[in-house]
DNA sequence: CGGATTTAGTTGGATGTCCTAGTATCGGAC
DNA sequence: GTCCGATACTAGGACATCCAACTAAATCCG
């Protein structure tokens, strides 16, 4: 059979003595290397289009909002990143050509981070094959999925 | 009510006429943010102690090897992660005498990373933090946790 | 036995994430 | 009207991860 590093972890918990925390344990570690597994799988796909999921995200979350731009920190708030990380993405971005900087209409301190025609297709390229590659299967029956992104759902 | 950018995200996909890719896209993203949340919780706990997650998880590994030591390569298949990224850790361990390298008795090419007293004290008291502050109580019944942890294994 | 292949580990570069700190600007209180 | 706390973004540093390339050693094989 196969060896299961987690289940052998969770094992040693329980024979330390801190059952009450084996569960937790097992599946913090659990969504740690599901996770790891799907970002592989997924940068792996976007490299061939100069991206990676960081930045992905950042331009389909554009492409979805009504003008093509939002501000910095609304990204950040929408992903959960920090703003430095937003910095650092939109950075590459647009020295890619994928995004442009300008200058909030109203607030002289926000910039807003505006898709570019290129950006607009690069994304949708990518999503085609994101979703042909890796969401259209990932692995479970549709079933399980959607309950599973539930449960999901309650720990965030 | 709040607004929920994944719900939303989902919501776009089937607009967009993706919908048979939305569940997978919904759940690759959950997984993601969960796994983001778990990541700085865990790290803010860890940081005391002057390690991080993927430090932490080495440390553990020792700490129930029999001998107190592995070879680097089969710390880093143990938990999925890169040669590289079992290097760089180790590195910052050693710089902080919780682990010392030495060489293997019968390849030479390998090397052997062994706990030493400080790291197995370090692990223990980071152990009874982790357990009581985000182990022992990972914000879902025990009864959706053991299989949720199932589920995410069948992904991995 | 000796060359070719595989394996173990490290190094250097790119990226992403976080934290701390700093600058500029906004908005409210007085 | 002015000061002061809050907000928006950027800069620099530490860390983790990946990839590509490299050295050294073990192993395979003709």
């Amino acid at each position: 059979m196969d060896f299961d590093p987690i289940v052998a972890a969770r094992e040693n918990w329980v024979a330390h003595g801190w059952a009450d925390a084996a569960d937790g344990m097992a599946l913090v570690t659990s969504i740690t290397r599901v996770q790891q597994i799907f970002q592989q799988r997924i940068d792996a796909e976007l490299k061939p289009f100069g991206l990676t999921f960081a930045r992905y995200e950042i331009l389909m979350l554009l492409t979805f909002s009504r003008q093509g731009a939002l501000p910095m920190g609304a990204i950040g708030r929408r992903l959960q990143v920090h703003p430095t990380s937003v910095t650092s993405a939109v950075d590459r971005l647009e020295r890619d050509g994928m995004v442009e900087r300008e200058a909030h209409p109203t607030d002289r301190r926000a910039k807003l981070c505006r898709i570019t025609d290129d950006g607009r297709a690069v994304a949708k390229a990518a999503t085609a094959v994101l979703n042909h590659a890796v969401f259209g299967d990932v692995g479970l029956p549709d079933s399980q999925v959607q309950g599973l992104t539930g449960t999901l759902g309650r720990l965030r």
